[in-house]
DNA sequence: CGCGACGTTGATTTGCCTCAACGATTGTGG
DNA sequence: CCACAATCGTTGAGGCAAATCAACGTCGCG
């Protein structure tokens, strides 16, 4: 889900197209930028900061899907492509400056441009493939292994976002993390 | 993933277009329909019996992501849809009898018949809401929890496939369900 | 018939949770 | 800008859910 460009290559009027039709915005830090239930009516483009897309158990608890930290694409895929009511939240972890594209815009620049024909099935693509690895994963590895997973999949980001949050991705409780680091480094 | 048709009310001139383009099959109990690593090139009606799709982890452990029991149509569809190397693999836990689509008869279906993009969505967004449904469960909720998920989202499928795949579908292992299943009736 | 896979059951172990207490850090209102 | 409150991360004690191990009866199949 990275890059703005995803493995489509724009010649220099397809890319003023494109550019034209993103809007710069600012996301404060806890700020919700989609309600479970709404409709997600655009997608995101994230220059700076970080977003999460979560949703909140029966019991009020929230559980963190994935993450988006600089030049990754936030959504609910499902709910954006399909244009009905979403599963999941998308809430931002720190102060965040995205890109925003609505889906409006989004379907008349499939006609202009229609390379983002390509650049949307790859973002479904790789929306699908993070999905079956959490799957898998949560399936057949143990705490240690999935933390050590995290790292891998967000270099950097655990210095900047509480271990609570790192905590619900994985599927423990913050206690259980903390004695896990404790663990593996000192 | 239910249904030929599956929201998508043909007249008879598309109906015979779709017809022509299907192969009838039969899978032996067992046997390999797709293989992890390989492209999926075809997406299965499932007509009679009961197809899976699953993962196998480094320990050699096979875990279930779903079943495909008469009328669900059965795909990798993140491979099927971008014709890239499969996650998964697809076996058949019973006799079974299917109707094969394959990915070349189905591009020129798109065409003649452009009902068809609308199935596919519908097919992808299908995968999309299933795959969120066993994350936030695996994350949420109890063996016994997911257990009563499974006998909902499966009406009377545990009669007809063994414990060790109801188990790791939901999973645990089959010594754990066989205590759940005691303690739930008798 | 006999072998191997399956489901059950009990005993034991382990991974992770809950609860509670404590400093440290962050956020907020005056 | 400070004072206080709230949230956060850590640690220890204790508990529960689920795994592992092992033994045994049953069933399907060659």
């Amino acid at each position: 889900m990275r890059n703005l460009a995803m493995h489509v290559s724009l010649d220099k009027d397809e890319a003023d197209h494109v550019q034209s039709a993103l809007q710069y915005k600012i996301i404060r830090k806890n700020s919700l930028v989609l309600k479970s239930g709404d409709i997600c009516r655009s997608i995101y483009f994230v220059n700076k900061g970080c977003l999460r897309i979560f949703n909140t158990d029966d019991k009020g608890d929230e559980h963190n899907i994935s993450f988006f930290p600089e030049f990754w694409w936030a959504a609910d895929i499902s709910s954006f492509s399909t244009q009905t009511p979403a599963f999941y939240a998308i809430s931002a972890l720190e102060h965040s400056e995205v890109f925003q594209l609505d889906y409006t815009v989004f379907e008349k620049l499939l006609v202009t441009v229609p390379k983002m024909e390509r650049f949307f099935r790859i973002l479904v693509q790789n929306g699908f493939h993070l999905y079956q690895l959490r799957i898998t994963s949560n399936l057949s590895k143990t705490a240690e292994e999935r933390y050590e997973e995290f790292q891998k999949q967000y270099p950097g980001l655990e210095q900047r976002i509480s271990q609570k949050h790192i905590a619900s991705y994985i599927g423990i409780t913050p206690v259980f993390l903390s004695k896990v680091r404790k663990k593996l480094f000192g």
